[in-house]
DNA sequence: CGATTTTGACCCGCGC
DNA sequence: GCGCGGGTCAAAATCG
């Protein structure tokens, strides 16, 4: 993953560039955008040495570099598989010369496009007037061809020159906005971090202050992440001498209590909340609702969330409402695998495993580890009818700067809460706009691609990656995920996962090759659309590196893998994370089946 | 030896 | 009030 393209999958930043996207099949107008970015960039950072760029580039104060440590960790970790099948069939089946080839060969194809595209720019009145001189040399002399055809070849030697160089300002170009994009996302991240620190600075000295007792790993665990996390309301807690201050001046406080430090009973020190209309310790070893490092992510029980302090004003209310909705909000990813669990680039440790009723397979429950008392949980689960489906449900957002590889699916389950906590702020009854999330989660969808249960406790955005088989699932036809978006590339992950930067991890790079060997497969399978798709990257100059041959040699390879499902899942997820910036999505099934988005009640799957 | 997983117990909300 | 089921905790076991 060498070159990185322009395109990326974040929201905000990208969205400045997705035009790029929308417009990648005409190659003229990215070159100049991005050599005026270039421009920028050398001005403001620094980057006089462009060759550099890969390397040292937006130097954020974000420690983004211990989160590529972490992807290159994960995505040894999760999804090295891939990288073990192709090895193994490049091995196998000696491909891996025409893959290279092939890479070479595409600096050789891109040349004449962006030439034909400089042609257009530049170069039409240099070709124009060779070749009318070239025409011209037939009928005048011997002499006069020789010194134009010399001239003529200097002149073209000088366009291919500059249009290499050109080529690959471009690709660093493209290289840099996939590392602002980013480095953007995680910057963002840091920044709330850092507001909500800034802004709770005194109540979390305060905090720290009040327990001391604790044992310095307790506060590594529960103190530092409540600093940064916490979606707002829990962590925003006033003086704990004056709690009337905190309906004068912040309604947004769900919970009008503090963690105090307290003896139990068997000496075991602990956080406890603090309530003025509670504040009782109850027996037993659970106390209150909001005594663990997750308290601030109570919301995975939410009905701790339920239970806390009623006496709130209505203003509270609704933001209480809100909160909860937010943090009850679920983004659930069915895919067949034979794996454990589907790679998301995050680092997960299970905390629990219980036999949920109706499935004699177990439920098994994680939590995020990349921090410290991250919010973050999913639940993993095998489907009751059809054991290949592996159900996996994420709850929370991250309070900690992401790899770009677990940053995808991180956005996908914050847009997806968002959109969840949205529907229930504008809507009377507390539930969302099924139509809103759909819409907002892939846009150009029809809104009855999503659906919600207006009885779901735990408003759940379901991405089935799974094919239609399944009897619970909506039956849709085959293409129709691909309908949406026409005239947009087809594949996403071919287009989108070469623009992403080294750092995007394995995952979404090797994804991208099987969702290509999707596209291959659609197209040795006579699809109009894959050949559609192929022909629109190929004109987009986006991935002159995959060729139909590389396309085809790393199909085999990738479908075969049990786990080819499963990094799908997070693939798809990723694009659905970025499809905020219009990044569009693909065929996503094994069988070449469509895939579903739902809106729906997980409660009516499990 | 630290990190992770396993697993039984516990908590809590909900329905009857 | 009681039982059920989901979710979590934490000690023990296991792993690297």
């Amino acid at each position: 993953m060498d070159k990185g393209w322009g395109l990326t999958l974040a929201s905000d930043p990208v969205s400045v560039f997705s035009s790029n996207n929308n417009s990648s099949s005409n190659n003229s107008s990215p070159v100049s955008s991005f050599l005026k970015i270039k421009r920028d960039f050398s001005s403001d950072h620094n980057m006089a040495d462009s060759r550099n760029v890969h390397n040292s580039m937006f130097q954020f104060p974000v420690s983004l570099s211990a989160g590529k440590e972490e992807v290159s960790a994960a995505a040894s970790r999760e999804v090295d598989f891939f990288k073990e099948k192709i090895n193994r069939v490049d091995g196998h089946d000696s491909k891996t010369t025409t893959v290279i080839v092939k890479k070479e060969n595409s600096l050789a194809e891109a040349a004449p496009r962006s030439r034909a595209a400089l042609d257009v720019n530049t170069g039409l009145h240099l070709l124009t007037a060779n070749a009318r001189s070239d025409q011209s040399t037939v009928d005048d002399g011997v002499s006069c061809e020789v010194d134009d055809k010399r001239s003529k070849n200097v002149e073209l030697a000088q366009l291919q020159v500059e249009l290499q160089k050109m080529n690959s300002e471009n690709q660093r170009l493209k290289d840099m906005l996939s590392q602002v994009t980013n480095n953007y996302s995680a910057l963002q991240m840091h920044f709330v971090a850092l507001m909500q620190q800034r802004n709770h600075g005194v109540e979390s000295n305060k905090e720290q202050e009040t327990v001391t007792a604790k044992s310095s790993e307790e506060k590594k665990h529960e103190m530092v992440p409540r600093q940064f996390m916490d979606l707002g309301p829990s962590a925003e807690t006033d003086d704990i001498s004056n709690s009337s201050s905190e309906e004068r001046t912040r309604s947004i406080t769900p919970q009008n209590h503090f963690e105090v430090a307290s003896t139990k009973n068997n000496g075991k020190l602990e956080a406890v909340p603090y309530d003025q209309e509670n504040s009782s310790l109850r027996d037993g070893k659970r106390i209150g609702g909001d005594e663990s490092p997750e308290s601030e992510s109570q919301g995975w029980n939410p009905n701790k969330v339920q239970k806390l302090n009623p006496a709130n004003s209505a203003n509270k209310a609704i933001e209480q409402s809100a909160e909860a909705t937010m943090r009850k909000a679920r983004v659930s990813v069915r895919a067949r695998s034979e794996a454990p669990m589907i790679s998301d680039g995050c680092q997960w440790r299970k905390y629990g495993q219980k036999m949920a009723k109706g499935n004699p397979c177990p439920r098994a429950y994680y939590r995020c580890t990349m921090a410290v008392g991250c919010p973050v949980r999913k639940q993993v689960q095998r489907c009751a009818e059809d054991k290949t489906i592996l159900i996996t449900t994420y709850e929370g957002n991250h309070n900690h700067p992401l790899p770009p590889a677990a940053m995808t699916m991180a956005s996908t389950t914050t847009a997806a809460a968002t959109m969840l906590l949205s529907g229930s702020m504008s809507s009377a009854d507390g539930m969302m706009n099924p139509n809103l999330l759909a819409r907002a989660i892939l846009p150009g969808c029809s809104s009855s691609m999503a659906t919600i249960s207006a009885s779901a406790p735990f408003p759940t955005v379901t991405l089935d990656l799974t094919n239609n088989t399944n009897p619970l699932q909506f039956q849709r036809p085959p293409a129709q995920f691909q309908v949406p978006f026409p005239g947009q590339p087809q594949n996403f992950a071919l287009v989108t996962a070469p623009q992403l930067p080294q750092g995007f991890g394995q995952a979404l790079y090797n994804q991208s090759k099987f969702s290509g060997l999707q596209l291959s497969q659609d197209h040795m399978g006579s699809s109009q659309l894959g050949h559609q798709a192929q022909s629109q990257i190929m004109h987009s100059g986006q991935q002159p590196s995959l060729s139909h041959d590389t396309l085809s040699a790393a199909t085999a390879a990738i479908t075969s893998d049990p786990n080819f499902t499963a990094a799908l899942a997070a693939a798809i997820s990723s694009i659905i994370g970025g499809a905020n910036a219009n990044t569009t999505t693909t065929n996503t099934n094994n069988n070449n089946s469509n895939s579903n988005i739902n809106a729906t009640n997980t409660s009516n799957r499990n």
